[in-house]
RNA sequence: GGCCCGUUGGUGAAGCGGUUCAACACACCAGCCUUUCACGCUGGCAUGCAGGGGUUCGAAUCCCCUACGGGUCACCA
């Protein structure tokens, strides 16, 4: 039988990381398997579902590259994939279920439900729902559904055997029935929860295998259930760890101090295949030969992924490791695709286009100088918009002086050093990288002054730091008249 | 609180009873390269695998207990 496996989010929200690793990791194993990867949508908490949810959850898949077989953009011929176009499946499932005195309509409103709660929790037990609707007589439950009482469907977890299932990454599990109680399975509005939409498009979609988030492990048993009710196999399972924030919790979506959402990630110019790469990194490492490797490219990683390599503690994010997989790409790549991954970026940079303007650059003037800048900076970017503050350096017409470059410039061979410098330059006709090299020479004859103490004066003099780009580059790309300017300035603050 | 799951360094992790078992990577620190900077390279960074008991000739690796952390307890998914 080939391995069928689904990612199957609610239309609630942007993709974020840990969504997307769920999916990465489905996608990975029915790649790996050459089985199926589905895209189905769980939409059957219609006050949540966000109009632009689904679409926007396409675009991010379809960025990362993790493309479904079937899904409700491509249909298959398990379709609809969007539980709420899948309502008339369900209720033969429900209507047989209540036949069969497995289930049964509950007539308790949200408030009772809740005052029971409360009062059980006020008295230190668990709170559950009594089951008070499972004993209704005949008549009873005949007289309300005839008087129009709204209701859910409870399923009835009768008995005292214990559920047990097999987790591909937690091995052997087991839950007492006592334990849980009879969940809705219908809401009053007649929509499924999604407890019995979930098992079953997944039984009818014959999903072999449910790889999800470790918050599912204690809804299994439910599934579980009622799998067996409605007499259908129940597939394999791996509940997947966690992606922690740095505090060990839980992601939450309303929490800002991490980047969480792909379309961030997308828009500051990280590449699909590095975010996959450190995503698959997050809770699963490769073995054998290719233990000591964090570089992978999707097909390696298809090539390379095992459910039982998947590690059980929750993984906590660490974005300084992203941005740095991030940069292993970026270092990799060629410069005309990098070029041309930061042309969007430049091209809304106001301050670059009045820098390329000044300059009196056009056309491929431009496109020459945006060469320069982007092969400058790429061992420099661990994502794509940095080339925005990067490029800060030539585009910016006052430099700041930091506190490193101002403690440079108090040294005594300063005035020496952008004296002779200035004075070169200024008759320098060919005002290019390797000419500029050569003045920097003559200048370190003259004054005998090199290494250190004759190029941070003059860097820290030119760009108001002590780190930055290769010198003879930047002070070319400057402009002499920028250079030349800033010098004087300096000049005159030393003398004062 | 009940039920589940987990616990190797600041972080991701390798290790699956025994020839360096505490890899490798990020971060950090130091040095080298570079007449500067960055990239890169090299080295340092857990005397101990949450703690305590066992089992065993031998345990990070198996068992038990404790502690701590997390998840979950909805007519949300």
């Amino acid at each position: 039988m080939t391995v069928r496996v689904r990612f199957a989010p609610s239309p609630t929200g942007h993709l974020h990381i840990g969504g997307a690793r769920t999916a990465l990791f489905n996608y990975l194993f029915a790649k790996r398997l050459g089985g199926s990867y589905i895209l189905r949508i769980e939409d059957t908490d219609t006050s949540r579902n966000k109009a632009d949810a689904e679409e926007k959850l396409i675009r991010a898949f379809q960025w990362l590259g993790l493309t479904w077989d079937e899904g409700p953009d491509i249909g298959g011929k398990y379709g609809p994939y969007r539980s709420m176009e899948r309502l008339d499946s369900y209720q033969p499932f429900l209507d047989k279920l209540v036949a069969e005195e497995k289930a049964y309509p509950c007539f308790c409103t949200k408030e009772e439900l809740e005052a029971e709660r409360e009062a059980a929790q006020k008295n230190g037990q668990t709170p559950r729902y009594s089951g008070k609707c499972r004993h209704l007589t005949a008549e009873e439950r005949q007289s309300k559904m005839t008087g129009n009482i709204p209701h859910t469907i409870r399923f009835a977890v009768t008995g005292n055997r214990e559920i047990g299932f097999q987790d591909h990454i937690r091995g052997n599990m087991s839950f007492q029935r006592s334990d849980i109680e009879d969940f809705v399975i219908c809401k009053s509005d007649g929509i499924p929860t999604y407890h019995f939409a979930v098992t079953i498009d997944d039984a009818l979609m014959d999903i072999t295998h449910v790889i999800r988030g470790e918050e599912h492990l204690s809804n299994t048993p439910k599934h579980v259930l009622l799998f067996e009710a409605i007499g259908q196999p129940v597939p394999e399972f791996a509940h997947i760890p966690l992606i922690l924030n740095e505090n060990g919790k839980k992601l939450s979506k309303r929490d800002e101090t991490i980047l969480q959402f792909i379309e961030q990630y997308h828009d500051l110019g990280y590449l699909p295949d590095a975010v996959n790469n450190y995503l698959a990194l997050l809770g699963w490492s490769p073995g054998g030969e290719y233990i000591e490797e964090e570089i992978f490219s999707l097909d390696k990683l298809v090539e390379l992924f095992s459910l039982d390599r998947i590690n059980k503690a929750g993984a906590i994010f660490n974005q300084d490791k992203l941005a740095w997989v991030n940069s292993q790409y970026i270092k990799a790549m060629g410069l005309d695709e990098l070029i041309k991954l930061t042309k969007p970026y430049l091209e809304k940079n106001n301050d670059y286009q009045a820098y390329l303007k000044q300059n009196e650059l056009h056309g491929e003037e431009a496109g020459e100088r945006t060469r320069e800048l982007v092969a400058l900076f790429q061992t420099g970017m661990n994502q794509i918009s940095d080339i925005n503050t990067l490029i800060q350096l030539f585009t910016i017409e006052e430099a700041t002086y930091d506190d490193e470059a101002n403690e440079v410039l108090t040294q005594e061979q300063v005035p020496v050093v952008l004296a002779a410098f200035s004075k070169k330059i200024e008759q320098l006709t060919d005002y290019a990288p390797a000419e500029i090299k050569k003045t920097l020479k003559a200048v370190q004859k003259e004054t005998g002054f090199k290494g250190k103490q004759l190029f941070m004066p003059i860097r820290a003099t030119a760009t108001g730091q002590v780190h930055g780009p290769d010198l003879n580059q930047t002070l070319y790309l400057l402009g002499k008249e920028k250079v030349l300017e800033r010098i004087e300035n300096v000049q005159k603050q030393v003398v004062s």
